[in-house]
DNA sequence: AGCCAGATATGCT
DNA sequence: GCATATCTGGCTT
C-alpha cells in the first residue's frame, strides 16, 4: 500500500487522471521480469458519464469499476483488445482512469517479442498496445497495485507538461476535457 | 488522412 | 438473436 498513490486515486477520476501522468506503471512477471514504463496519456471515466462503461450500473463486466480504488479494470473489446485501467474515488462510485500509453522503458525485449515487427515508438502508444506489450489480460481484471504483480513509481521530480483533450474513440459526452497527455 | 476488416464478449430487444 | 465496443493494423488515396 502506498498512501500518496491511494490518495491520489480516492481524489476521483478526473484528479487523478492527470496526476497519475509521469508515474512509472509496471508489471512484475512470474519470473521476476519487470516490463513497462513511465504513463504518458490517461483519460478519466465516471459513472454519471455516458462515455463510461459504468454510466448504465453495475454489470459482471464492469464489476470491478465498483471495487475500491487502487485496483485494475481490465475489459476486453472489438473482438481482440484488452484495456485497462486504474479503479479511482469512493468505492462503489464507478470511476477508473485509462491508462493509454506509456513510455517503454523496462524489459524492452519481452514486449517486442510480443508485439513482433514494432518498432519502440509503436510498442505502447495506446491502451490495447500496451496491455499487448505488458501481457495484460483478464487476469489482470481486479489486480491490486499493491501486490506482487504491478508497480506504482511516483514520478521522478521533473516536471511534467500536461494538455487536456477530448477523449478517443467515444461517441457520448465527448465534449468533456478528460484526457490527459504529456507533451 | 481516410477507410475498413478483424473476432468475440457483452448487454439489450 | 443482434448491434456494438474506452482499438489496431494494413491498405488506399
Amino acid at each position: 500500500m502506498n498512501s500518496h498513490l491511494q490518495s491520489i486515486l480516492l481524489s476521483g477520476a478526473v484528479n487523478a487522471a492527470p496526476a497519475l501522468v509521469g508515474w512509472g506503471f509496471y508489471k512484475i512477471g512470474p519470473g521476476r521480469e519487470v516490463v513497462g514504463g513511465t504513463i504518458l496519456e490517461t483519460e478519466a471515466y465516471t459513472q454519471d458519464d455516458a462515455a463510461s462503461h459504468s454510466f448504465s450500473g453495475r454489470t459482471a463486466r464492469n464489476d470491478y469499476m465498483f471495487h475500491e480504488a487502487g485496483i485494475l479494470y481490465v475489459y476486453f473489446t472489438y473482438g481482440m483488445h484488452w484495456c485497462a485501467n486504474i479503479v479511482t474515488g469512493t468505492t462503489g462510485t464507478g470511476e477508473a482512469v485509462l491508462i493509454r500509453a506509456i513510455r517503454p522503458e523496462h524489459g524492452l525485449a519481452l514486449m517486442r517479442s510480443r508485439r513482433p515487427g514494432k518498432s519502440v515508438s509503436n510498442l505502447c502508444s495506446g491502451p490495447a498496445k500496451l496491455c499487448q506489450a505488458l501481457g495484460i489480460t483478464k487476469e489482470y481484471n481486479g489486480e491490486s497495485l499493491y501486490g506482487s504483480r504491478i508497480l506504482m513509481k511516483p514520478p521522478a521530480g521533473e516536471v511534467i507538461n500536461i494538455v487536456a483533450t477530448p477523449r478517443i474513440g467515444i461517441k457520448k459526452d465527448s465534449h468533456r476535457l478528460w484526457r490527459f497527455v504529456s507533451v
